[in-house]
DNA sequence: CAAACCCCGGCTTT
DNA sequence: AAAGCCGGGGTTTGTA
């Protein structure tokens, strides 16, 4: 079944995103049009066993049918031939039987896509259908075929037939959301109404959602019903019949949040409590882990949980964090379980993200756990065994993905305000403040000891893919920090030599080709920062040096010898001043000699500028490196 | 730091 | 029901 199969790939699969969510329903489509009816009696037959399984398992409240006169002797082969024969004459028998076959006959037309019927034809036909189907829905809907005669019905009917489908089959919703052919139908009619009609069965099923939660086929409709067809109003309300008996009946429409709640007595959180963990311990069992709706009650129950139920929830839940990281409400469970969990736990739970390792770093939501572990776990040998190994080769990826790049930017530079805004930070400090009975080392102790393991990692792969690296915004960005931050010499120095050279060679070359590396837009930015010795600082508006690194004077110096050999490279020097990327480079170099006025290689190279005058001058308006410079000259 | 830019969800249109 | 517009939020960029 396609619903299966799809809920089946969104729990076992940690990528998946948002753009899988659209094609749900297309794929239910597909799989209705394409469902080969040829062996269609075998088919039905199966449909009165299945039908027959649910009215006996699930819907326990009704007895539509009355027990089948063979129930004493259910395991006897003959008895159960025996009681299908009765079933089948009943069905015939029955009010809806008479229309069946006619309405199977119009549908057989209805439902040719190739050559596609004309709109009037097609309206005819769904008039004559519905005409039948009339009075009777309520009896077609949980039969195989029928029901996607109505699918069909409701597919193409308009607005005023579908609100009448939806209005009349009011009675049948819970029945058709636990009926393995009625939830497509159920689905469908989510899909295809209007607001009313889904907050109509939205509405009907509520108070029933704890108990479709824990059935095979009605746990995926309530999971589309949460995701894709339901308000956040209605989202929200759903989830209050997680809590219990008494909020799944009532529209308590005050907006209390849980914790409030909670807050009015200890009786009440802890049946609360029982009630959360009760759903979220049958679902997970269930193997529906990766449910967003079972994921937005775990963010509801963390908030308020205690005590042992921590420690049950993280047994719970630790060897399958990985499919919790990819949705928003997932992702803050998975930080707050990181930050909570004591050594033991967090083995445990690190070790199950092994393998999911890249697609946990370059998750939008799933960054944010990686930098928790990186923000909470001391044990950095473990983090490093884990990791280390995972992303050594797909550091240049890691590095310029816009998501992954940050727990990485993290360990070189800390919690950087221009890389978290407010909102992450907030979610930052929720989640130190969770870790600080399990978290002994101090922060910055402990950043530094991670940081320590990569070191190597980060430098090997920005030495070995320097021109890559640069090509990229994020690449480049992360170039810059991990340069400036010094906070292990020892290990740093040598490897920031060797990348400086690097980089020093990747902008060698011939400007006027278009792939040159100094019009990618950060280049000429990093090389601008590497000349002035540190970061520009937009409060103070200067620059932040950066002690005992080569970088500013001894950079510039570097450079101006590599590039233009001392400044006797006219040629090179014009090219530079005659390109708008690398114009700015100029004005920095010759700002920073400007600041070291003694030595020799300052007066050298500005000399070599100013004998360009005439050609710093011509230069167009759009080389505004080269506008900036002429002032700077004249000074 | 502000301006430009991009991405997405919701709403309107045909 | 699909395509297109609009506005909000967040991110990137610009050469201090």
């Amino acid at each position: 079944m396609a619903v299966k199969d799809r809920g089946t790939k969104r729990s076992s699969d940690s990528k998946i995103d948002k753009k899988s969510k659209k094609s749900k329903v297309e794929v239910q489509t597909e799989s209705e049009d394409e469902l080969d009816m040829s062996s269609e009696s075998e088919a039905e037959s199966n449909a009165q066993e299945a039908e027959e399984e649910d009215g006996l398992s699930a819907s326990e409240d009704e007895s539509e049918e009355p027990s089948t006169s063979a129930n004493g002797s259910g395991n006897s082969r003959e008895a159960h031939q025996n009681q299908k024969q009765v079933l089948k004459e009943r069905k015939t028998n029955r009010k809806a039987g008479i229309q069946v076959e006619q309405i199977k006959k119009l549908w057989e037309k209805l439902r040719v896509r190739n050559p596609p019927m004309p709109k009037e034809l097609r309206n005819k036909l769904v008039n004559e259908t519905w005409e039948l189907c009339q009075g009777v829905l309520g009896d077609l809907v949980l039969k195989h075929d029928a029901s996607r005669v109505v699918q069909t019905l409701v597919k193409y009917a308009n607005k005023e037939t579908r609100d009448a489908v939806c209005l009349e089959l009011k009675p049948f919703y819970y029945r058709l959301a636990t009926s393995a052919y009625g939830k497509y139908l159920l689905i469908k009619l989510l899909h295809y109404g209007s607001k009313e009609s889904r907050a109509l069965i939205i509405q009907e099923l509520h108070g029933k959602l704890r108990k479709l939660m824990r059935h095979r086929e009605g746990a995926y409709v309530v999971e589309d019903m949460f995701v894709l067809y339901s308000t956040s109003k209605q989202k929200q309300h759903m989830i209050k019949e997680f809590w219990g008996a008494q909020y799944a009946y009532f529209q308590n429409d005050t907006d209390e949040t849980v914790v409030e709640v909670c807050k009015e007595s200890p009786e009440k959180r802890r049946l609360i409590a029982s009630n959360l963990q009760g759903t979220i311990q049958a679902t997970v069992e269930k193997g529906s882990t990766g449910f967003q709706i079972l994921h937005a009650a775990m963010r509801e129950y963390i908030q308020i949980m205690e005590g042992q139920e921590i420690r049950e929830f993280i047994d719970l839940l630790a060897e399958q964090v990985a499919e919790l990281v990819h949705t928003p409400e997932g992702c803050e469970v998975a930080c707050a379980m990181i930050a909570w969990a004591n050594n033991k736990e967090k083995k445990v739970i690190l070790k199950s993200l092994k393998q999911h390792a890249e697609a946990l770093a370059t998750n939008e939501h799933g960054q944010l756990v990686l930098q928790t572990i990186f923000m909470t776990v001391d044990d950095y040998q473990l983090v490093w065994k884990t990791f280390g190994s995972e992303f050594s080769d797909k550091m240049v990826k890691l590095l310029t993905n816009k998501f992954s790049r940050r727990p990485f930017i993290y360990l070189v530079s800390g919690l950087n305000k221009s890389y978290f805004n407010p909102l992450v930070m907030n979610e930052i400090d929720k989640i130190k403040e969770k870790s600080k009975d399990t978290s002994k080392r101090p922060e910055e102790e402990r950043r530094q000891l991670h940081l320590k393991s990569f070191i190597p990692l980060f430098y090997k792969t920005v030495i070995d893919n320097t021109y890559e690296l640069l090509g990229e915004n994020m690449g480049a960005q992360f170039i810059q920090e991990l340069i400036y931050n010094n906070e292990i010499p020892d290990l740093s120095k040598e490897l920031r030599t060797e990348a400086i050279d690097k980089i020093i060679d990747c902008v060698r070359g011939d400007l006027t080709k278009e792939d040159h590396v100094i019009h990618k837009p950060f280049t000429p930015r990093l090389l601008k920062a590497l000349i002035q010795g540190g970061k520009w600082n937009r409060e103070s508006k200067k620059i932040d040096e950066v002690e005992g690194i080569d970088v500013g004077f001894d950079f510039a110096s570097k450079f101006v010898e590599e590039l233009f050999d001392g400044g006797e490279d006219k040629d090179t020097v014009a090219a530079w001043i005659e390109d708008k990327d690398s114009s700015f480079v100029l004005v920095g170099l010759v700002d920073c000699f400007k600041a070291h006025p003694k030595e020799s290689i300052s007066k050298k190279f500005q000399q070599a500028v100013k004998k360009h005058n005439k050609l710093i001058k011509k230069q167009p308006e759009e080389n505004k490196g080269a506008k900036v410079l002429e002032n700077l000259m004249k000074a």
